[in-house]
DNA sequence: TTTGTTTTGCTAACATGTGCGTGATTAAAT
DNA sequence: ATTTAATCACGCACATGTTAGCAAAACAAA
C-alpha cells in the first residue's frame, strides 16, 4: 500500500535553499522596517528608476494582485510614487523616490557585508557553482517555455 | 545619487528557480484539489506514517501558525488525524489516512512522469549539478548555524 | 462608428507567510 | 508544595500568494 515517489522533491530543496539564504538577510530588511516583497520592488527601482507594474511583476516574482497591495503600502510610506501614462491611460509608470534611494544607502554597506560573510561560509567556488547552476536552470526552462524565436526572451509568466 | 549594490540577488534567484519548477507541477496539485503545502506535507507523511506539528514544520518548510491551518483544513478534508499524546498532553500526533493514500497513489504517476520530462528537458547533467549545489549550499548553511559536531545530516529528506 | 477582442491594472475571496503573543502543560528551581 | 521558567500548539493581525473575475482603455474588424 506505500506509494512509490523515488524522485526528491525538487521544489521544495529550492525553496529550503532560499529560505536558508534568504534568513541570513531578512534581519537587516525587518530592520529598516522592510518586507521581503518591498525590498525586491525597492532593488528593482534602483536599477531602473522607474518601470511599469508588468515588468515589476516579472522581475521581482510576484503576481499582479500582490504588486497591487505591496504598492499602495510603499505609496503610503513615501517609497514610491505611481502615475498614469498620458499615452495610454491603463498603463502605470512606477517610480523611486529620493526616500528610498536614502533607505537604500543606509541598508547597502549591510546587504555587502552579508553577502561577503556568506560567500565567506559557503566558499567562493560553491558560490560559483551555485549561482551557475541556477542560471542554466532558469535558461532552459525558459526555453522550454518559449520554443521558438520568440522575442519575448525569458519572460517567465508567472 | 546611485546606491551600488553589486552583488547579485541570490534569494530571488533562486525563487525564480523553484518558481520555474514548480510551475510544472502545481497543475497535477490543483487538479486533485491539493495546495502545494498540503501536498508537501502529504509527502512527509507517506514516508514517515505520524509526526509532531514541530517535525511537519521543519521538514516542509512552514511555519507553526501557517501549520495549524494547513492542519485544520486537511483534517476536514479526512486526509489527516489528529491526536494528543498520552505522555505529554502539549504534543500532538498528526498522522496519514488512508484516503491520503489512494489520493497519492492517483498522483505518483503523474509527478513521477512530470519529472521525467523535467529532466528530459533540462538534462542530466544540470539536474545532477542542480541537485549537488543544492545539497552543499543547505550543508554549509546547516553548518554555520550549528557550529559544533551537531549529526545535521546532509541529504534533504524527499 | 459600432462591435468584438485584447490589454492592463485592479478587486474579491480564500490560503499561507510572518511576527507577536497566549493558554495549557510540563519541567526545573526553591 | 509552590513558584518559576520552558515548551508546545495555536490564535491574532497584517502582508502576501493564488485564483477568478471585472471595468476601463486601446485596438481590430466590419
Amino acid at each position: 500500500m506505500s506509494v512509490s515517489l523515488p524522485n526528491r522533491n525538487l521544489p521544495l530543496l529550492l525553496l529550503r535553499a532560499r529560505e536558508g539564504v534568504m534568513s541570513q538577510f531578512r534581519w537587516i530588511l525587518n530592520q529598516h522596517g522592510l518586507t521581503e516583497q518591498q525590498w525586491r520592488v525597492m532593488r528593482a527601482l534602483l536599477e531602473n528608476d522607474s518601470m511599469e507594474p508588468r515588468q515589476i511583476c516579472e522581475t521581482c516574482q510576484l503576481l499582479s494582485p500582490s504588486l497591487a497591495g505591496v504598492l499602495s503600502r510603499m505609496e503610503e510610506m513615501g517609497l514610491v510614487k505611481r502615475k498614469r501614462m498620458a499615452a495610454d491611460q491603463r498603463r502605470v509608470l512606477v517610480s523611486i523616490t529620493p526616500r528610498s534611494r536614502a533607505l537604500a544607502r543606509k541598508m547597502a554597506p549591510l546587504i555587502e557585508a552579508q553577502y561577503a560573510e556568506l560567500e565567506r561560509a559557503l566558499g567562493g567556488d560553491l558560490m560559483a557553482q551555485t549561482y551557475q547552476a541556477i542560471d542554466r536552470l532558469l535558461d532552459r526552462l525558459a526555453e522550454v517555455k518559449a520554443p521558438d524565436g520568440v522575442p519575448g526572451g525569458s519572460a517567465g509568466s508567472a
